[in-house]
DNA sequence: CTGATCTTTAAACGGGTGTTTCAAACAAAC
DNA sequence: GTTTGTTTGAAACACCCGTTTAAAGATCAG
């Protein structure tokens, strides 16, 4: 009669049929998208009757906004890169890392990043502020990275396309997984493909970062010694 | 009501309502995608009968294929620089003219892309090689590119990678036109923003190309001023 | 055991979907 | 003017959607 809400949850246990649901949800609507996924195929997918999506989440919506936000945590990636000292570089290593990371680990943290791209893309409008609070803070630290390292006070449009441009490069990783496999076979299957993706990555943001310290005539603060082997 | 007002129209080119059918299709498509666009939606926009659509092209899918395929020509992108003559930094420009056009142009040629790219993100299976029709070329020819300016006979994985990367930001522009603007307001708005993208892709690709070029030890035919450690 | 509470079940509801129907309206050829 | 073939319009069709309902099952304290 009562449903539970998120904060008060019976025991673990019992919520079985929560979590199957949950898991589903993250699979399908990453795959197929919201208007794709109908409750029906949820259910059946998470082995559960389709009253339970309104039983443990209100509705479709609140179900997808579950599965949505289940395993956001936004510090976590920014404190790969953030610390000032670090060498441009590794701090670049250290921002792309948050991108490649889920592509390490199975099909969970993979699928998690999908469905967050996809709201990026073409947002549903169910998450409120889902993006500004996984994406603006990115943006802005990544802002206040470069600019740092090229010495700037203020912030202009050639900067914000410098960073756009470093995001898209992590961004395109994950949106064009099937294509890029597509054009390349094998570029992101064959053995240690992530840390050859890794490390084109930071080379490429590298270069672009120094070209326009070198366009500005202001060298980096911090030279990034290059090992060139 | 007022179905046809303009009454005088010959009947040579068999009435309007396909046309009208096919643009607000374009539209819709780009805009929410295939599964939340419905049939009486297209027609109420087209300000066509619902059956118009059953009749013209069959069903729902067969409007979005024609949508899909009506204005596709590879071809003329891949004219701008697959030219071996021309220096590096111009084929790149050509290479993102190709990309940077339909944003020039009015709001149909920007939905044409977008809903290009929407089928390339997700694919819906109901356009039948589209994807390979139109981007594996330009890959490859995008390959043969860097090959000839690197001096390199055969292609291994970081060029693929390579490639993708200067591929990848094309693409973000696109993309990430919505989320773009809301990270970096007017970055796509003010005047001038395209010419300004312009130049920022081809440095930043020119960038990464020359730093592959330093990383193989095999300077560009053309080096900057770059010194050789 | 009884009774209370939480969970799951099958069926049903109203509404929207893609598609088809069929008759009326139309243009052009006879 | 009549006929013929084609294009349009409103309604109808069967189906699937998200959601709800009320009853049955499960769990456990007393």
């Amino acid at each position: 009669m009562n449903p539970p809400t998120d904060s008060a949850r019976p025991s673990a246990d019992t919520g079985d049929a929560r979590l199957r649901l949950l898991r589903a949800a993250i699979r399908l609507f990453a795959h197929q998208g919201f208007a794709k996924t109908s409750t029906r195929e949820l259910a059946e997918a998470a082995q559960v009757n389709v009253a339970a999506i309104s039983y443990y989440f209100g509705d479709k919506a609140g179900l997808y906004r579950a599965a949505f936000l289940e395993p956001m945590d936004p510090t976590e990636d920014l404190a790969r890169f953030t610390d000032p000292a670090l060498p441009l570089a590794d701090a670049l290593a250290g921002f792309y890392a948050g991108f490649l990371e889920p592509l390490r680990q199975g099909d969970e943290a993979r699928l998690c990043t999908k469905l967050h791209l996809r709201e990026m893309l073409e947002s549903t409008g169910l998450v409120d502020g889902g993006l500004a609070r996984s994406i603006q803070p990115l943006h802005e630290a990544l802002l206040a990275l470069l600019r740092h390292h090229l010495g700037l006070d203020a912030l202009d449009g050639e900067l914000q396309r410098l960073a756009l441009c470093i995001e898209g490069l992590g961004v395109q990783l994950h949106v064009g997984l099937d294509i890029n496999e597509a054009l390349a076979p094998g570029v992101n299957t064959e053995p240690g493909a992530i840390d050859r993706w890794h490390d084109t990555l930071v080379r490429a943001a590298l270069a672009m970062v120094e070209a326009e310290a070198q366009r500005r005539g202001r060298p980096l603060a911090r030279p990034a010694e290059r090992s060139i082997a």
